[in-house]
DNA sequence: GTCTATAAAGTGATAGAC
DNA sequence: GTCTATCACTTTATAGAC
């Protein structure tokens, strides 16, 4: 392990820095490990001498920025729970849990909200090879305890059926994050330039309509004015 | 042109259909020339020859698909505007017009159900560079139809509201696509593997109660029961 | 730690024989 | 139309000098 401090390896921060912006705008399968060091301007072999390997270049982009991530997640999820103690969380809270760390992390990072949001997406979607295991099981658990909430939150709705709608909801968010200037385009500046606190107050309210789907009888409190909300 | 039926260039149908197979699979961008020819048990060389170059091939396999598709699409949405002639056609008639030619097309295609779908999926959300520009008006055009019917639907919405709301569902509508077996894995078959028409189903009520979000009086007759559906 | 040089394999595309 | 051979690059990765 290196200390990014130290100024020896100012150039690995560089690499990640540049290797960050590239899978940003590019994808991951698409750039090579020349574009980074020609960005970072630093030589060939150093992405070799300091990651080993193309992959674990990526490895060390997703997991620098998905273990805060889920970590973040997590710990909302417990706030909640403590909380609404016994009670079940409303919807609306867990949803809010589950992206609202998304702001936190645009905060911390050095790349511009567009770029970062565009990178998270990118990494929710990698499939498996590209990803170490450590950082899948991470997700799956993220995953599993994020579900387990849902379920609770609307006991109305089928194991099976809320399987789906949560697929239908991670989509969403996918897109949302990579193809916000897409939109733009597409409808000629319809959309407006929304900063992310609006674009994800939207993107709640829409997935949790689309998680309610049908559902009469809510468990707890959520049904009723939802004015306790700050967006 | 080439003649599809002829026996000559039986060859030309085998690359299109092993290009498919591939592109479904693994992306458009990480497949190559060679990939394709090898599946297909032709020659280099065959690809430059029929395609003249790799985009070629790509903007070839996208036509295929999304023009009748496309078509399919706005001859519904027509269909449904002569059958409410004057009324607006309630919010879950037009996302079915949308969606239901996904039906359609994993019958005619020899793919299975499961290729055909992530090849589409994998089509739309294609970035400009890879489709030929007379593919993209022709989608454009198409979008642009089915916001305007989507608007006429939702008059309570804003137009910015509706552009986010669509991009939701549409971003939905790809993971949907493209990653339908991972959902299975991540979720040790909780998910059940639905025929398209239930997951249609499912998407369609998922996506018209999150466009629909917030909307106390709805355009026309759309509330109510909505037992005249088939799914 | 950083560099050059190079290996070994893969890429899209094409000329020219058949 | 189909093939072989080949061009001109690009890719990841590494050995070894400094």
């Amino acid at each position: 392990m290196h200390d990014l401090k130290s100024p020896q390896s100012q150039a690995k921060r560089r690499l990640l820095d540049a290797a960050e912006q590239l899978f940003a705008e590019r994808g991951f399968e698409v750039v090579s490990v020349r574009d980074v060091t020609q960005l970072a301007k630093a030589n060939v072999a150093a992405i070799n001498y300091h990651f080993g390997t193309r992959d674990g270049l990526i490895a060390q982009v997703v997991a620098r920025h998905l273990t805060p991530l889920n970590e973040e997640r997590l710990a909302r999820l417990e706030t909640l729970e403590r909380k609404w103690s016994g009670k079940v969380p409303p919807l609306e809270e867990v949803i809010d849990a589950f992206v609202r760390p998304l702001v936190g992390a645009v905060r911390k990072s050095d790349l511009s909200e567009r770029l970062l949001c565009a990178l998270l997406g990118r990494i929710f979607s990698l499939q498996g090879a590209l990803l170490p295991s450590s950082i899948e099981d991470q997700a799956r658990h993220s995953s599993d305890r994020f579900i387990r909430s849902l379920g609770k939150a609307l006991p109305a709705v089928s194991p099976e059926e809320l399987a789906w709608r949560t697929h239908f909801v991670i989509g969403a968010m996918i897109h949302m994050l990579v193809n916000q200037d897409l939109l733009h385009r597409m409808t000629n500046g319809v959309s407006g330039v929304p900063s992310m606190e609006v674009t994800l107050g939207r993107f709640i309210r829409f997935a949790c309509a689309g998680l309610r789907e049908g559902v009469e009888e809510e468990c707890a409190v959520t049904k009723g004015p939802q004015a306790t909300f700050d967006f």
